[in-house]
DNA sequence: TCAAAAGTGTTTATGCTACACCCATGT
DNA sequence: ACATGGGTGTAGCATAAACACTTTTGA
């Protein structure tokens, strides 16, 4: 056969799907959409939507991000602006079933962000919110049954590929502001990985990684007690020694 | 907009392209496939082909590697045959230029395999070969002059999740025969991270991680002096504690 | 007898864990 | 005063690095 013959290949729609990952009291959330039509009508559904004749798939993702969030993403292999969210690509699902109306190809994002004022709606979406993983994960006996699509496999890849790169690397990060302490920090360790940390010897840990954290010169007491250091995010992406994450 | 309106998205071809490694003569090789047209006509570039209208992503990486090599892949995501090499989705490669004639996204897979015989040209293909990667990646003075499309890129993104996943998964038995013993594995390290391990730590650690390496029972002198234990890999697929990859 | 590769033992240094203890603020 | 969270010190344990040493083969 001859490659690139245009008969010689079926036609494939290619979409991004984004799971938005951030920390809300406490919990690992995911920013859930409600679908407005067929299939999987009132179903919740991961954020997504075609890729442009004339973009990129990191420019797509950002480019949805955008319109549900509001939020500027910063795309490490495309360095920029840095003034938003942690966006990476995490897998690609291709299974011919996956749509029931055609072939659909999903390049599926990573966006982790911090806490973020409640989503707007965008789009073609009637309403946008952050739910906890656990729950849509787990409960697929609530309302509604579970997400759109395959999309609650996207989002436990998604969920696993964060919780095991905060490991090695300074990602987690990404879930604080700008300025934040090292309680705050151990707090989106807590949460993502579902464990509790010592919070001496965490302390002890973080700061004595290099590059990990800078201090920032501030205090604050935004969380009761004795004012704590503010902290920026270091130069290190990876983390070495990594954080070690407790046995299950 | 209205979504899945068949006039609203842009055409795309979809094709896997495969990123197949190996081990020989102590030197992390891939495998590559001479080009028979245009563009790029005569330069080496990945094997590859498109995704047909009725398999999903992995299938269609596992076609194309049995028609390359005629491995027999082994995707731990759907559990089948056993008997064949590791094959794992690697990223997609979308940017709008990255082909010339026409908007292709490429699902890139990475395979790991014993070390084969001489691979086999197989379709459109003139001629393949396993090269080292270093030769593939560090050399763009040479005749060819560098990898096709952006299979430089792609390659150099599976070589980097080969190097870091053997460190905490028992995948670097992927590149060793069903039976191997400790040196044999040791060499497969020392030729993807590149670095010179202590043989007797290195001994103490593979057989100390539970679950990495079972005792096949008999032994073999295939690399001089002392007989040396046959082993199998073991069913643990992620190492704890991990390997060590000494400082660069 | 020697070279080569397989294994084992020992020492030293480093890093993690657990927990005692002190510090600085709000109420 | 006391509760709350921030931060430091230290002892015990586990593991890695470096290397001396023994074992078992082929030439």
């Amino acid at each position: 056969m001859s490659p690139y013959d245009p008969s010689a290949f079926p036609p494939f729609a290619v979409t991004v799907d984004l799971v938005v990952l951030t920390v809300r009291r406490h919990a690992l959330c995911a920013l859930v959409v409600r679908r407005g039509e067929q299939p999987f009508q009132g179903r919740w559904a991961l954020p997504g939507g075609f890729v442009r004749g004339d973009e990129d798939l990191a420019g797509a993702a950002a480019r949805e991000l955008a319109e549900e969030t509001g939020l500027c993403a910063h795309d490490p292999a495309a360095p920029g602006v840095d003034n938003g969210a942690h966006l990476e690509q995490l897998a690609t699902y291709g299974d011919p079933q996956r749509d029931p109306r055609m072939r659909v190809v999903s390049v599926a994002h990573l966006v982790l962000a911090p806490d973020l004022p409640a989503p707007r709606a965008g789009g073609d979406a009637n309403s946008a919110r952050w739910a906890p993983v656990d729950e849509l994960l787990e409960g697929p006996d609530q309302p509604g049954a579970g997400l759109a699509f395959d999309h609650a496999r996207i989002l436990a890849d998604g969920v696993e590929r964060a919780r095991s790169k905060i490991e090695y690397s300074s990602l987690a990060t990404a879930f604080c502001p700008p300025e934040f302490t090292v309680g705050e920090l151990r707090r989106v360790y807590e949460a993502v990985w579902g464990v509790a940390l010592d919070p001496r010897n965490f302390h002890r840990k973080v700061t004595g990684t290099p590059g990990f954290l800078v201090p920032a010169g501030g205090t604050t007491t935004r969380q009761g007690g004795r004012p704590a250091q503010l902290f920026r995010a270091g130069g290190a992406t990876l983390l070495n020694p990594p954080m070690l994450r407790p046995e299950v």
